[in-house]
DNA sequence: CATAAACGTGCACAAACGTGCAAATCGGCA
DNA sequence: TGCCGATTTGCACGTTTGTGCACGTTTATG
C-alpha cells in the first residue's frame, strides 16, 4: 500500500488541493459555508476564510458573510469579457481561420474567442455559419458575404447563447464541415471539459454534427480539467494554441494524433 | 447525516444568499409577503425587511405594505435618452413600454424601432423576451435583468433576423402575453402589411401565439399597404403612433376598436 | 374612530471577520 | 547534520455585520 495515499478523503488535504475542493463543492452546490468547510477539512475557520479570499481574489468566488458563492461574474458582465485580451485572441483567430476553407459551413460555439473567429473570417467566400450567440450572428450580419444560421433557446446570460434541449436538438437536424466548441478546459489526457452541464451538452453536440472539430484555447485552458465532459480528445482534430504555449504541452497533445497550430506571437 | 446540508432547502442560507432567493421568488411570482417569507426562511420578519428594504435600495424591487413587489414599469432613465439613436424611435419606444406590465412575457420582431422598444425596457422586471432578432437579443444579454430567448432559423440579412419555417415553427410552440410586430404598413381598413413574404408570416404566428398585439408605427407606415397581409385590424389592440400623427388618421384606427396611444413630441 | 397589523429605530448580543504574531513544517544549501 | 527562509497554520485581539427584541409610529380596514 502506498503510504502517500491518494486524498479520496476531504482530511489531510494540501492547502492548494483544498482550495480545489473548495471550488468544486462550489461548483456543484452553489455555495459554500466556511464552518461547514472547516469541518470538513478539519482546519480552522481562518484557514478556510484565507482560502476563500484567494480564490474571490482571483475572481473564482464570491465572498458573502458565512462563506461564499459563485461569483456574480459567472451571470453578469459579457459585455466586459469581450474587452478582455483582444490581441491574444486576434492572433489565435487569425491562426484559427486559416484551416477554413471557402464554401464551408461552420459551427461556431458562444464565447469570447469565437467571436474573434467570427470577426476573422473571410467575407464573400461561401462561409455558411451556423451559431448559438446572438452577438456572433449580429457581427456576421453587420459585416455581410456570410450565409447564417442562428440556433435558437433560452439563452444563458452568462454564457451569452443558447445552450439548452431546444437548442441541441436544431444542431443535431445540421451537418457541418467544421466546429469550433469554446473551450472551458483541455487535457491530453482526459479530452475536452465544460463548467456547466447543459452548455457540455451542447457542444458535444456540435461535434457530432460536424466532419471535424478545431479547438482554439487560450494558455490558461490548456492542462485545465472542469467539472463537465464534452468530449475524449480523439474527437479533436485540431488544436489551435497561443505562442506562449509550453512546447512540452503541445507535444503531449500531438502524440494522440491531434495537429496542433501555433499561433504568432503578440507584442504585448 | 445531513449536516452540511446543501440549499436544497431555504433554510439555513447565508444573508446574501437569501435575498438572492428573495428576488428569485419576486421574479416568479411578481411579488412577495414578508410574514411568509420570514416563515421560509425561518428568520425575523425584521430581517426579512432589512432584505427588502437593502433590495428597493438598489432598485430590485419596490417595497409596500405587507412586502414588495417587482419595481414600476418606468420610462426610460434619463441615461439613455442622450443615445444618438433618433429622437422619434425614442419618443415611440417610450409611449410602448408603458403598455407592458411587471412579469410579461414579450415578442419583440426584428426591426430598428423594435430595438429602441427593447432599449427602453425596465431591467430587472422579471420581464420574458422572444426575439428572432440577434441584435435585440443581444441588447437584453448585455443590459442584463432579463430572460431572453432566441428564436432561431436562417437569418435573412436585410430583416436582421430570423423568418423562416423554422423560426414559424419554433413561434408555434410558444406563447407570449404581448407581440410587437414590426411594421410595414397599416390601415384602418386593410390591416397590418408587410413587405416580405416568409416575414409577413412570421409576423402572423408571433401575433397568434400572442393574447395581446401592439403595432408600433412611424407616420409614414399610416395608411399605407405594402404587398403581403399580415392580419386583420381586429388582431391588432394597441397602435403606438407619434406625437405628429393626424388627427383624423388616430381616430379612423379609435373607431375600428384599436386603443391609439400618441407618443410625446420631441423637441427637434 | 377603533383596532390590529406592519413598519422604523435604537439597542444588545453573538457570530463572522480582519490583522498581527508566534509556532510548526518543508525545501534548499553549506 | 545543522541553519535559513518561505509557507502554512492556529490563536488572540479588536472590529464589523447580522439578528432578534422592545418601543413607539404609521397604515389599512371595518
Amino acid at each position: 500500500m502506498v503510504k502517500s495515499a491518494p486524498p479520496a478523503d476531504d482530511r489531510n488535504v494540501l492547502p492548494e488541493e483544498r482550495q480545489q475542493r473548495i471550488l468544486a463543492r462550489l461548483r456543484s452546490e452553489g455555495r459554500v459555508v466556511a464552518v461547514e468547510l472547516a469541518e470538513v477539512f478539519e482546519v480552522s475557520e481562518d484557514s478556510i476564510r484565507r482560502d476563500l479570499r484567494e480564490l474571490a481574489a482571483r475572481g473564482l468566488c464570491k465572498r458573502v458573510y458565512g462563506g461564499a458563492l459563485l461569483p456574480a461574474v459567472t451571470l453578469t458582465p459579457l459585455k466586459q469579457r469581450r474587452t478582455e485580451h483582444p490581441l491574444r485572441k486576434q492572433a489565435l483567430a487569425r491562426q484559427a481561420v486559416g484551416l477554413v476553407k471557402p464554401g464551408q459551413t461552420l459551427l461556431i460555439d458562444a464565447g469570447t474567442t469565437n467571436a474573434a473567429i467570427a470577426a476573422a473570417l473571410p467575407a464573400g467566400s461561401g462561409l455558411s455559419v451556423i451559431t448559438n450567440a446572438p452577438h456572433i450572428a449580429q457581427l456576421l450580419l453587420d459585416r455581410e458575404g456570410f450565409e447564417v444560421l442562428l440556433i435558437g433557446g433560452r439563452i444563458s446570460a452568462s454564457i451569452g447563447g443558447a445552450v439548452g434541449t431546444q437548442a441541441v436538438e436544431q444542431v443535431r437536424r445540421l451537418r457541418a464541415d467544421l466546429c469550433f466548441p469554446g473551450a472551458c478546459a483541455i487535457d491530453a489526457a482526459r479530452g475536452l471539459w465544460g463548467f456547466d452541464s447543459e452548455e457540455s451538452l451542447f457542444k458535444r453536440a456540435m461535434i457530432e454534427a460536424s466532419d471535424e472539430t478545431v479547438v482554439v484555447a487560450t494558455d490558461d485552458k490548456l492542462g485545465a480539467v472542469a467539472t463537465y465532459q464534452v468530449a475524449e480528445l480523439a474527437r479533436v482534430q485540431h488544436l489551435v494554441v497561443e505562442h506562449s504555449a509550453d512546447r512540452a504541452t503541445r507535444a503531449a497533445f500531438s502524440v494522440h494524433g491531434v495537429l496542433v497550430h501555433r499561433a504568432d506571437a503578440v507584442p504585448g
